[in-house]
DNA sequence: TATTGTTATACTCTATAACTATA
DNA sequence: TATAGTTATAGAGTATAACAATA
C-alpha cells in the first residue's frame, strides 16, 4: 500500500460520496421542476428566460465577446450566436468589431437593453418574487446564501 | 381607510417585496445555468433528465395516472404523453387500463424501470455527486435544507 | 356536458459538425 | 495551423389547440 489511506479516511470519503450522491438524487429533480415552472412564467412572451439571462449578464459585466458570454452562460458558442441574433433583432444588444482582433466581435447591452431589464425586472420577476415574498425571512436568507453555491456547482 | 394598514406594516411589506424581487433576479439566472449544466451531463444518452425524473417519481410514489404524474412533474398533459411514450418504448414503464374509469390509464414503473434507476443512479449522478462531494459538509447541509424550499416554490 | 388522454402542430433551446475569416 | 464566430442541421422539451373516448 503505497499511499496507505487510513481506514478512517477511507471510511470518511466513502460516507461523503454516498451522502453527496443521495443529495444529488433529491436535488436534481427539484431543480429541474422549479426551472421548468420559472421558465413558463412569461409575462412578455417575446423575451424568454434564456435571452434575459444573457442580456443581464451583459449589462452587469459589461461588453464582451460572444465566446466569453457563452462561457458565462454555460452554453456552446453556436447557441450564443442564436441568442445574440434574437437580442440584436430586438435592439437590446449591439455588435461591434473588435478594435485589434478582426476575428472577434464585441457585444454590449444597448440603452434599450438596459431599459428593458429595468422595466422587465418588475413584471418578469413578479411570479418568483411573489412566491419568495411568501417565505419566511429566514428561508429567503437561506436561498440567498446558496445562490453562490449554485454558481460554483455550475462552474466547476 | 377601511383596512387601515399601519405605516410600519406597509413599510415592512414593501421592503420584503423589494428584497424578494432582488433575490429573484439573482437566483433565477443561477438556477437556469446550473440546470443547463446538469441537463448536459448525459452518461447514458438514451434516457434524458426529463425522462429519468418522471421515472423516479413513478417509482417513488407508485402507479398513477398520466395526468397526476404531469401535475407532479409540473408539465402539461400532452408533454407527459410524449415522456411516457419514450419511457414505454424502452420498457421502463407500463400502461394499464384503469379498473373503474375507462377514460383513465394507470402508469407504473416496470421492474426494468426500477433496475434502470438503481443502475443509473451511480453513473448518472456522478457528475453532480462529484461536485457536491467537493463542497464542505456545511455547504451540503445548506443545499439539503433548501431542497424542500425549491419544491414549495415550484408548487405554489 | 365535463373529464382524461392523445394527436397535431409549432416554437424554443441546445448541441455537434462544417464552414469562413482572420491571426 | 489555430482561433472566433457563424451557418447548417438535428433532436429534446414543451406548449396550445383540436380531437376521441368515456363518464
Amino acid at each position: 500500500m503505497t499511499t496507505a489511506p487510513s481506514p478512517a479516511g477511507a471510511r470518511r470519503r466513502s460516507r461523503v460520496e454516498s451522502e453527496a450522491a443521495e443529495l444529488a438524487s433529491i436535488l436534481r429533480p427539484s431543480l429541474l421542476r422549479l426551472t421548468r415552472v420559472i421558465r413558463n412564467q412569461r409575462v412578455d412572451l417575446s423575451v424568454t428566460l434564456t435571452l434575459l439571462a444573457a442580456l443581464m449578464t451583459l449589462a452587469n459585466r459589461g461588453p464582451m465577446s460572444p465566446g466569453e458570454l457563452a462561457g458565462h452562460e454555460r452554453v456552446q458558442p453556436p447557441s450564443m450566436t442564436t441568442i445574440l441574433a434574437k437580442l440584436e433583432a430586438k435592439g437590446l444588444v449591439s455588435r461591434s468589431p473588435h478594435p485589434q482582433d478582426g476575428r472577434q466581435v464585441v457585444v454590449a447591452a444597448t440603452d434599450a437593453g438596459r431599459a428593458f431589464i429595468a422595466k422587465e425586472r418588475q413584471a418578469r420577476d413578479a411570479w418568483l418574487s411573489t412566491r419568495l415574498a411568501r417565505l419566511s425571512e429566514d428561508e429567503r436568507r437561506q436561498l440567498r446564501e446558496i445562490q453562490p453555491l449554485l454558481d460554483r456547482l455550475a462552474a466547476l
